[in-house]
DNA sequence: TTGATTTGGAAACGTTCGTTCCCTAATTAA
DNA sequence: TTAATTAGGGAACGAACGTTTCCAAATCAA
């Protein structure tokens, strides 16, 4: 959003009085509200006092409630994607890598983490009919994690560690049933154990 | 709601001038409302109008708009355990059995119904924080269907359709977590035969 | 220094929300 | 018949919502 100019003087401050807050950490602010109360149910009341901000500053810096989500939405995904990538980089072969994906959404989906709940899932709820470009940002995140899902298992193919038998794709979609399942289930107040050993029934889907 | 009175005058007709909307045609709207919009996208005014109420009825009716929401919700239960029983009825074996429920949610998870989407699902995401006892009730909801699946693992496992290394309470979970993500998946547009496909693959979950 | 530009913040705005009130209609009890 | 009771419906209400406006503060360009 800032520094989107690529000429020469990209770098340059612009002109007028420099922003005083910390961007990222309005957007953590907003994050935590939207998904603990959902879309609707957020008030700009709640996110003025989250994010720190008079709703005018608000204003000024996304253009409207609409705006504050998607931005907050984009965030949620870079830092969720960066997080997620570590993890699975982490692991040796296919299965692994799947299995740490899973166990990535497993470990968001008991406790504080998981009564907050997922921005993604949260999205598809609050944005069924209207609002088809907030609706394709949310199918652009499940497919993208959809792809990601079906990349490991074909890996865990070459390697070995997989058998040949198994659809990636039809797995693929599965999964991501199965772990943003997990986020929703999560959101009802789950013990770590339960989740675990759900994610490890999970690793049957590829068998 | 109507004849809770179980004394000798049992069902005499109360008095005072006598209801004159189908309940069940109401709630059925109601139900398409919430579940189409969510709790708190769904406004007074859309519930009447699809109602066909007018709000001072449906404040005489249901005490206020959760009153609505949980009325309908219950009815949304009913209504879906008698299918999805109807369907595990007509299965012989345990793992058909799985199998039919399974495909029952698969089933809703694309087109027209899965864009209206789950109403429990739904619920898990609008009454996170507040609302304790709305809360029970998704939780309720979520245990009864998780319980029914360990019982039809169970079943499988006697009858020799499904193995008896599958830990049938890790199974049900996962299971859980899986048909309320075909829900969720459900709400951005898949067709049929992707949503067959994964709840094919599913069935992993208990090999 | 001056002017242009942008941010920060608080107050104010119009709208819509959920809810209540009140009057009329329909029924039962006496 | 009359009184009591409950439902139906529409107008009205206060509150809260998302948004706009306006002014002071901070920065850059000249």
């Amino acid at each position: 959003m800032t520094v989107a100019n690529l000429t020469p003087e990209a770098k340059t401050r612009s002109r007028g009085r420099p922003r005083a807050f910390d961007m990222d950490a309005a957007l953590d602010a907003a994050l935590r509200v939207f998904s603990e109360r959902g879309y609707h149910a957020a008030s700009i009341s709640e996110l003025t006092e989250a994010m720190g901000l008079a709703s005018g500053s608000i204003y000024k810096a996304f253009k409207d409630k609409r705006g504050i989500f998607l931005t907050a939405f984009a965030h949620y995904r870079k830092l969720g994607r960066r997080r997620l990538e570590a993890m699975i980089a982490s692991a040796k072969t296919g299965r692994e890598k799947v299995f740490q994906m899973v166990m990535y959404y497993a470990e968001l989906s008991y406790g504080e983490a998981g009564r907050k709940g997922c921005l993604v899932v949260g999205g598809a709820n609050d944005f069924g009919l209207l609002d088809e470009e907030a609706a394709a940002h949310v199918v652009t995140a499940f497919t993208a994690d959809e792809k990601l899902m079906a990349d490991l298992i074909r890996i865990g193919q070459e390697d070995g560690t997989i058998p040949k038998t198994v659809d990636p794709d039809a797995a693929a979609l599965a999964f991501l049933c199965f772990t943003k399942g997990l986020r929703v289930i999560g959101k009802t107040g789950r013990s770590r154990e339960e989740m675990l050993s759900a994610a490890e029934a999970g690793m049957k889907l590829v068998t």
